[in-house]
DNA sequence: TTCAGTGCAAAACTTTTGCAGTTAT
DNA sequence: ATAACTGCAAAAGTTTTGCACTGAA
């Protein structure tokens, strides 16, 4: 099912409407490397959009939110990023905090955790859409070289 | 080693000073359930240090993270929670997205998730305090009955 | 036609910063 | 003594909200 499909039909389900800026604003998350903050989207957004206001893109973000296509990460410094959840192809971000880099890991290896998370604790992990902080394989390497 | 020895050593080592309101704040920290925020940790300490500003309590966390008496988190909704940084009992919190119940976990759950992060992207998971998202045993429960 | 969504402006909130006075070292 | 820290006030930055108008269904 194409994105556009989706947020048609995962809209309607929920009485909400399909204007021109929940399209883009979800093409440009879509679109976006990383979690873009709806800052980010605005500026990439306004462009498709002239006269587009940044409490739109705050709207427009809840709005994809609670339709189940847009997962929202808690980026550091307070504020929040925004993703596509891709329910075809689940994955999780690494996020690096020393270089900001990010890399993508397939679900599987996060799945044998919540599997042990779920048989020792019962607890659920949410795995729709995870963001992992650390340090990447050069940032570690730089650290251990300066010591 | 006590809490205030510590507090002593990794603030002088830094060449930071030991303030009551440094003590009194990772206290508070430290005796708080979950992950207070800089608001919270501001009318918690108040009790105890008349005419204390939130500025200093925003710098004064800022300091013990820098020591690393104190680590930070990212509460839902754009909000830093903060935790002491507990060496001795490492441990990782299973926070559920329903109820916001806690539960913790012990490090060793998690260091085999890590292992194989490490193992296949050589990225190194920040295991200091992590805060893991889903739905606790009772509200998974209830959610699967309501369907 | 109708009501959800948008743009605009103002407000609410969290966090940071400049500065003068205070205090731990 | 001296430099770090505090309180205060103001600013900066993010997110929310009220309201009149517009447009998707």
């Amino acid at each position: 099912m194409s994105c556009t499909e989706r947020l048609t039909h995962e809209m309607r389900e929920r009485g909400l409407r399909l204007t021109p800026q929940r399209s883009v604003i979800l093409e440009t998350v879509a679109h976006s490397a990383g979690h873009p903050t709806a800052l980010d989207v605005f500026h990439l957004a306004q462009d498709r959009l002239p006269g587009l206001n940044l409490a739109t893109v705050y709207r427009a973000l809840e709005a994809l939110q609670s339709a189940g296509l847009v997962d929202s990460i808690e980026n550091g410094g307070g504020l929040t990023g925004f993703a596509l959840r891709d329910r075809d192809h689940p994955h999780h971000h690494l996020v690096c905090t020393s270089c900001g880099g990010e890399w993508t890991v397939g679900a599987e290896t996060v799945a044998a955790f919540a599997a042990s998370l779920r048989r020792r604790h019962g607890f659920r992990l949410n795995t729709d859409h995870v963001a992992l902080a650390g340090l990447c394989r050069s940032c570690a390497q730089a650290s251990a070289r300066r010591r």
